[in-house]
DNA sequence: CATGAATGAGCATTCATTCAT
DNA sequence: TATGAATGAATGCTCATTCAT
């Protein structure tokens, strides 16, 4: 019987991602058509669709890796127990996308180029599409959350100031991360760790290089 | 020999990049569809083509707006001669976009929120378009200079940190920008003040409530 | 300015409505393609778009003119205040189906046998489409009341029996009309007269060659 | 050697008829896929090929079938040595298509309103498809020609007119039959008693309700 | 200059059918 | 035999653009 596994089942519908993901790293979600997508995949025109049931369940899927794999690492961090300061956060973020690719939760390795510019797509796709935009909200909330927690610990800690507002605080660290983000993506910012040196500067007035080493 | 005068010809213009820009700010770009535009401004299919070439060439001239409006105070402000610190380029910055609307070259009054989706959706067009990207990039260039100038005059007079590296805190500042753009537009962040308030925070570790009155 | 009349407009709508008329006589509804039409009609393929929403909006013009087409003579003759029998209201209608073409409102000759082919594939239609079910339940039932009236006409004159119940007398009149446009357009009876003469026969029991002269 | 006995094959192959009458009947020939019938019989996607070479095998199967057991009753009093009336033609045939299910070759319960469902399509495609028709007009013909002879035996018994042609008087009858389930299947006709009743007084000026006891 | 009808390539999606397992 | 994944042609419809009037 030709009923394809589990895992070869999630190993396809992986690589249909990772096709779409090149092709709309590429060209962009709305010049990239379905066939686009299988040609890249290597599959025929029909295929995708035993396995979303539309064009948009992809964008929605690719969406949904970009924001949960860009904001995993600062979410662990804020998560934890640790005191940080601000740039402390921003740079974990960050260094963390310095890699090449980033690993997502099924074990595939997922360029981070394509991920950072698909999520810049996703940012216009949130504007007009409810979907999008609920599943956007809802972590955008999360990670917000994470890092106020993590606000209120370093200002506990004496690692951020005790006059910021850490709800509001956080907005601000997001800020600094799709910031980057964008400016990496289509502004040549590569320099990851100078934009956190900067921050600390800016932020603390002094230089760190024992956090951040070039 | 034209049978309109400039003037006449540059209102239709106007009106047709009004139309579309709240066409794209309300549906998009690649969902709203040239007629839709010429309905919005309540001409015939085919007389846009004769005031732009192309569809492209409309989102370029939305999208060189949105890039020179939005940044037009930061660049005004970095410009001068007078010496601030980052959190009153970024507070001057935003203060100008927390009005209904902006007064572009030829005098009309553009609604900011349709500019900043415009702008958003910028973003995602000069990953793929290389006409849009160079406009940006040489527009974001620009204003990077200019902050970068005026954090040099910062450090001078005492308002920046020495030990920041002005070409690369520029960008900072920018990302921060950027940052609160998406917030505003995509995740309901419409206090404006607040963001810079934590900024200055964040920043200095002290609330300088003279220069941000609520 | 290219702006069609409406005389023109409506020419051009009529042209479409018969090339999708020979199709679907042809064809069959499902098996005609939208394309298939427009070529049928020598335009483009999106042309057919500017003056029908849909493929089913020409379906649905289509089945109406059958339908009104079929059984005006029969209403006309239903609503007048002659007496008739029934088997004189079934000659009228299918004598008046006997020409190559009738008229349709607006003027254009249109092809019984392309009608009657369409109209038995629209009582497929309507079994699974509401709009097709609605728009014929409405016809049926109006000429329905025509023929009851007529019955009624004809029992006060001695022309139809006494005993008969005109409401549902008229569903058997009915029955004749469709059960004749059937075994016409699809087992090859094309002889109306001798069909109505058996009706005369069977209803009577003689021959009556001065109204159905052959 | 076949690997299923031929009464498990013929008793398969009748399931998914059985279902593809059920689909057919709720959506219509075209709006039914394989995969919907396969779905419906529980089967797999593939399976129903094993019985049937193509949608149309089954779609012929079920169009014979409809053709077969409506035209079964007629044909079985017009085949017998009675002298029957055209009414009671008619009220025969009728009166078996009032039961809930009728039974076929094989005693399987066929629901009459799924039957006629599909009878009424198939008038539609066998104007286009020539297998469709020629079974159809072979079942036709055969049906019209016992009709016919019950005619000539009714004529010699006295209970149908002489004048009547049997040929063309058969063709009469079938209308009538086909009138009435046009009638009952689009536009809710279902007092058979009454559109009997109603033939008899147009036909023969009288009541006769010990014949048809409603 | 302006109109809006027309073009025709392109797109998302479906589905009858095949065939490796 | 049975499965269901895969194929790929076909379909209804859209839309940027052109151009006759």
């Amino acid at each position: 019987m030709p009923r394809i596994t589990p895992e070869r089942r999630e190993a396809k519908r992986a690589e249909i991602v990772a096709a779409a993901r090149r092709c709309f790293s590429r060209d962009g979600f709305h010049q990239t058509s379905m066939p686009d997508i299988a040609t890249e995949a290597g599959i025929s025109a029909g295929a995708p669709y035993r396995y979303f049931a539309s064009k948009e369940e992809i964008i929605l899927a690719i969406a949904g890796d970009a924001f949960r794999l860009i904001f995993e690492p600062v979410e662990r961090l804020a998560a934890g127990t640790s005191a940080t300061s601000v740039a402390d956060l921003v740079a974990a973020s960050l260094e963390a996308l310095s890699a090449e690719t980033v690993t997502d939760a099924a074990g595939h390795a997922v360029p981070v180029e394509e991920l950072l510019r698909c999520a810049v797509q996703t940012w216009s796709e949130l504007l007009r599409n409810d979907t999008v935009r609920t599943h956007a909200v809802e972590g955008f909330e999360s990670v917000r959350r994470s890092i106020a927690d993590a606000l209120r610990r370093g200002q506990a800690a004496g690692a951020v100031p005790p006059t910021a507002e850490p709800e509001r605080g956080a907005r601000v660290v997001l800020g600094l991360l799709h910031g980057f983000l964008l400016q990496r993506v289509a502004f040549d910012l590569t320099d990851a760790a100078g934009f956190t040196d900067d921050i600390r500067m800016l932020l603390e007035g002094t230089e760190q290089p024992e956090t951040t080493p070039r």
